[in-house]
This record gives structure tokens, sequence and C-alpha cells, in this order.
DNA sequence: TGAAAATATGTAAGCGCTTACATTTCTCTC
DNA sequence: GAGAGAAATGTAAGCGCTTACATATTTTCA
């Protein structure tokens, strides 16, 4: 048989074309290719030369298939359409760039269904390593992972409760300093607007720390007026809308990010309130958009291109056996600025 | 030799235990997996449950090497942290789920150096065919390509005379409608922000939209006032000052995009002018910040979405040696918002 | 009813590379 | 200058899959 004739498929040259061309055997020019000190420099530049004129570069399946290994390190984040996962991302690719790993981005629009697929899609596409969003997920496909051999990384949390490999930083506390700021201005009467807690940690944890600090306050945490709405500004802003039509509306709303803040900064212009003397507004992770805004979002800055970079860096580690590096835990910082203040007595 | 007992690599099942587990040959399983119609019913269920049975997945390097096609196709854009990038992708990889295919993207950061290094490994990386940003770039790079046999599909842009693959809008005309409209409402006195013009067609062809609507209402359109800025909205709100600082400063400012329209916007606040009574500003793009400031930005808007879903399809039809499609026009509208005005008489 | 046509399955030859191991060729050292 | 060790290169066995072609089985219809 010879697929060699197919019409559309041009005829490249093997490493066997450059062997022959350079008068060595295959497993130089494999050598010059990967391993170059192991090659003495007149056979080396000679088997480059040959390289170059051929214009030879070698096949990805053949070598993937060989060598056990594609250099490709998956990631999977929510939405490549927001700020902060593409920031991140970023950061990460570039990291990964400098060890000569590439990497292989897909989205799940925040669907477990969707993940659970995508990982599977990247496993299939030869992903050496895998970047995941938070902890939550079922348990079987850290059971495939595992069985697979593909080392995983979380990122976006730190919880030491979960043994795995993570690195991002407590949610649930950096939402809590946050609240307590907003507790000690003398606010009691607090409105929350939320990504859907349900199958994502960093939002469950961001509402438990409001209701730690609450608790701290001798609040009663059941009194906060929470409500959980998908990632958007015009959600946020209809959000605020219900928040402001409560018999008692809340003096302060703490937003789960800065994405559903600005929504609600939106309403919260449009129903003539000023901000933030007749209502504050709080956001999370700092975003572009937090500083845009007029007045600017009293926020919780997240180190997300450190948290990519650093996330390259343990992954790169962990694939070929490494063995799984501690959790990380990285600091977020709070932003003071224009949409927090103390409630109008 | 024996390299199956490496101590840190599973050791997954493969077809042929696959085969051995279903009393099947090898050919068997691998049409159930790829071409389930030539199985009979009966085959097919046994076949799968040993898949079931043992947690079968192809390897992926194996596939590639036999079938010479990955299922990979590579983007390339100049980055991720821009959401009309980002937008465009996101659809763009939807529609390449839909055939099974699976995007890798890389970003340039609007480096032509940079791109052509992506370009290389995301060839290396073997993807079957690529989705580029623009037609500029080094003759050399499209001979590579042509080489190699992959496929090349050039985005955001639409320009008759390259004969290339292509989908996108005339930012040229786009550009000059905007303008267009701008002269009519009687300004003469125009500046420009613009990203850096040499190795970016797209903003190039904006450029000459901006001086193509001046010549047809008898201004020079030497006397643009022309700024070219790296993409931010810091260097845009930089420019916008300058601009104001000119010894007759212009009564409007025509952005080449939105993030810089939105800077200018910023510095205008800071400047204490009033836009749009003392000084207009336009955009292009229509992102989401476009309606976010206030007054919302007047921009041109592009169909993202539909592009990147239009490119995969497009793409997927080139793969495997489909002929070139002619280029694709998309439409792009002017969206009249509150940042363009008659200048003050 | 039997031969041709259609359908289902098997056989086995690669795909192009990496790398363990074997072999050859240098470099020392005494 | 001989022997040991190090360095450079070659040999060839896979890696796990797809698919052309061969073979076996069933269907169709004159």
């Amino acid at each position: 048989m010879n697929r060699r004739l197919s019409d559309t498929a041009p005829n490249l040259p093997t490493l066997a074309d450059v062997a022959r061309a350079a008068g060595v055997s295959t497993a130089t020019v494999s050598r010059c290719l990967n391993s170059p000190a192991l090659v003495q420099t007149a056979t080396r530049d000679r088997v480059l030369s040959a390289v170059a004129a051929l214009g030879y570069s070698p096949n990805f399946g053949a070598r993937a298939l060989a060598a056990r290994r594609t250099g490709i390190i998956g990631a999977i984040i929510p939405t490549m359409e927001n700020a902060i996962f593409a920031r991140a991302i970023q950061a990460f690719q570039e990291e990964l760039h400098l060890s000569g790993q590439t990497l292989l981005v897909a989205s799940s629009s925040y669907s477990p269904e969707i993940e659970a697929d995508q990982i599977r899609t990247l496993v299939a596409r030869g992903a050496d390593a895998l970047l995941l969003i938070g902890h939550d997920r079922d348990p079987g496909i850290y059971a495939f992972l595992e069985q697979r051999g593909v080392p995983v990384l979380v990122s976006w949390a730190f919880d030491p409760a979960q043994a795995r490999a993570s690195i991002g930083f407590d949610n649930r506390r950096a939402m809590a300093g946050l609240a307590q700021e907003v507790l000690q201005l003398g606010h009691r009467n607090i409105g929350m607007i939320s990504a859907h807690a349900a199958g994502n940690d960093r939002a469950r944890d961001r509402i438990a720390g409001v209701r730690d600090a609450l608790r701290d306050h001798g609040v009663d945490p059941a009194a906060l007026d929470l409500i959980e709405t998908p990632y958007s500004i015009a959600n946020g802003a209809e959000a605020m809308a219900r928040l402001m039509a409560l018999p008692t509306p809340p003096t302060v709303v703490i937003c789960g990010n800065d994405v559903l803040a600005v929504g609600a900064l939106q309403m919260a212009r449009q129903l003539g309130l000023d901000v933030p003397r007749q209502v504050s507004i709080t956001g999370f992770d700092d975003i572009e958009l937090a500083t845009v805004v007029d007045p600017a979002l009293t926020t919780v800055h997240v180190p997300h291109r450190e948290m990519g970079r650093a996330a390259a860096q343990l992954l790169v580690g962990m694939v070929g056996g490494g063995a799984a590096p501690a959790p990380v835990c990285l600091e977020t910082k709070l932003c003071f600025r224009g949409t927090l203040a103390a409630p109008r007595t």
C-alpha cells in the first residue's frame, strides 16, 4: 500500500531524508534536535545544514508516539471572555513558552458537564498535564486523570483540606477581610450578588467569607440578602434592581466579582441612587473595568498574572513524574476606591 | 528493550487489548471508533463495552501518526487580554467543537517575530490548519505553510486584492463611513489615535479610511493629527493628553479601537473637558466597555462572534484538501451613542 | 438456485520518530 | 604505547494506531 501518493498531502522530508543528506544515522539527527550536547560540533553543523536545506521539521505525531509526551499543557477555564481568566492564562502561556511547552485552552462555559467533556478532549489531544480552576468536580474525573497519568494543578483556590496540588488564594479569608471593613463602617443591612455557588467553590467560599465577618460582628449570617446569578454585567444590574426593590433595601451590596459589581453600579445610576452615599458597592478581582467606571470600584485585588506564571512553573515540574508540590497560597489585597462609604445615618 | 516498565507512566490499555477483550481484530475496533457505520451493531456493542470496561481511550500520537491528522486547529491572536479577540475566539472554538476539532491558541503580543515563532510552534504541534489575524506578514511564512500543506484562513480583514482565503470586514470602508458622519457634523479639526500601523493592516486600513473621508470633504488628509500608540487604556489617555495640548486641539478624536477611545474618554474627564460638548470621541469594535463608560461610546460594531463562527466552518472545510473558499466580507454597523456631537461653534 | 454484488471482518504494512544497547573512536594515564 | 574509560555514533526495536487490500459472509435477483 502506498499512501505517499495521496494527492493533497505534500511529501515532507523525514528524519531519514535528513540523515541520508548529512551522511549520519537517524539517531544522530534525532539527538541533534533533542539533545545537541551529545553530538560533536562538526556533525551537528552538518546535520543542521541538512535540516535547513531540506526544510525539515519533525512530525508531531511520530514524535509524540515515540517520546510518549506531546509538550502540550491543557487548561480549562470557565470562559475566555473574562478578563481575569484571560490575564492569568496569558501569563501562564508566556511562562510555558519559556520551557518549550504549548498551551491548549478550552472553556467550559461554567458547566460541569462541558468541563468534564473538555477534560476528556484535552487528554485525548495528548495534554501532558492539566490546569483546572477550583477543586469542585466529580471525583470520577480525578480518578480518570490519575489513571491516565495526567498530572493536575488546581488554581484559583487555596484550601489546605484538599490534598491535591494547587495554587491560589484564600477566597474566603479575602472576602471576609473586605466584609470586615464594610461592617466596621457601620453597615448592618447587607446585600450580596454572587455567581451560582453550586459547583463553584470560589463563589461559595466568598459567600462564606461574608458570613464569617457577619458572625464576627454578631450579625445573623442568615440575614444576608443573597442573590445568585450568572456572570455578566446585565445580570449584575438585574440583581441590583431586585435588591433595591426589597422592603428594606441594603445599604451596601457586596458582589462576588467585579463584573457583577459593574452591573450593580450601572443599575444604581439608572435608579438615580448616589454611590456610595446612598448605597455602597464592592467587587472582587480588580479587573481593568474596576478603574474605568466612575466612581472606581472598591474591590479585592487578586494577583492573576503571578498566579498564572507560578502555575506554569509548578505544572512543568509535575510533567514526567515530578512529585506533587505543596499547595501554594498567594496574597490578595483590598483596594479602597470610590464605591464604599459609611451608610447614611 | 522495554519501556513499558518506566516507573512513572501508567500502563494504559491499547487498541490491541480492546480487540482481544472483544474477540475481534484491531481494525474492527478502530472502525468502531472512527466510522461506526461500517460495523455491525452486535459487534459494535461488544467492542464498545470492552472499551468501557478497560477504560480505553486512543493514544493521541499514534492516531495522529497513522491518520496524518491531529484534529487540532491553530489560531494566533495578538493577545488574549482583548475582548474582541476573546469573543471571536470563543465563538470560533465553540463551532470547532461541533465538528470534533480542538482549538490551539497562541498569542503574538502584536510582534511579527513572536507571531512567526508561534506559527512554527503550532505547526510543529500538529495543527491541521491555521487561523491568522490580518494579511500582513513575511511572505516566507505563507511559503512555509504552503510547503507544509497547512491551510490558512486570514480573518479580521477583507481585501479583495489578496488572493488567499479570508473572512473579515472592510476596515477602511467601515472607518470611512464613521468619518463621513463626523465630517457631516461639521468637524474639520480632527485628531486620531491609532494602534501602530506597521505590520498591522487593520490599523493602517482604518487610518486610510479616515483619510478617504477627509479627501471626500475636500480636507487635506495630511492635516490629520495622528498619534500611534500601543494598545491599552493608559496609552489612549496619554495620546489624548498630547492631542489636547496641541496649539489648536481637535474638536473630535477618532480612535482606532474602543480601548484607546476609553482611555481618551478618561483623559478628557480628567482634563475637565465635557464629552461630547467640548470634544467628541469615537471608537471602533463595540466591545462591552463601550456601553459601560459614561457617556457610552459612539463606535463601529464588528460582528466578532459571527466572524469566529464562520471562520471555523470555512477552516474545517479547508482541512483535508478542500478548495480555498472565496474571501468573505461581513458587514459592520455604526453605533451612535453619547460621545459624538457637532463641534461647538 | 446460483452467481454477482454488497457487506462485514481480518491481515498486516506502514506512519516517522526516540532511545536502549552495541559498536566504534577518541583521550587519558602510567 | 597499551589498557581503561569516556565520548560519539550506529543499529534496530518498538511506540499504538489507520487503512488498503484480502477474505469471508450475507443478500439480491435473474
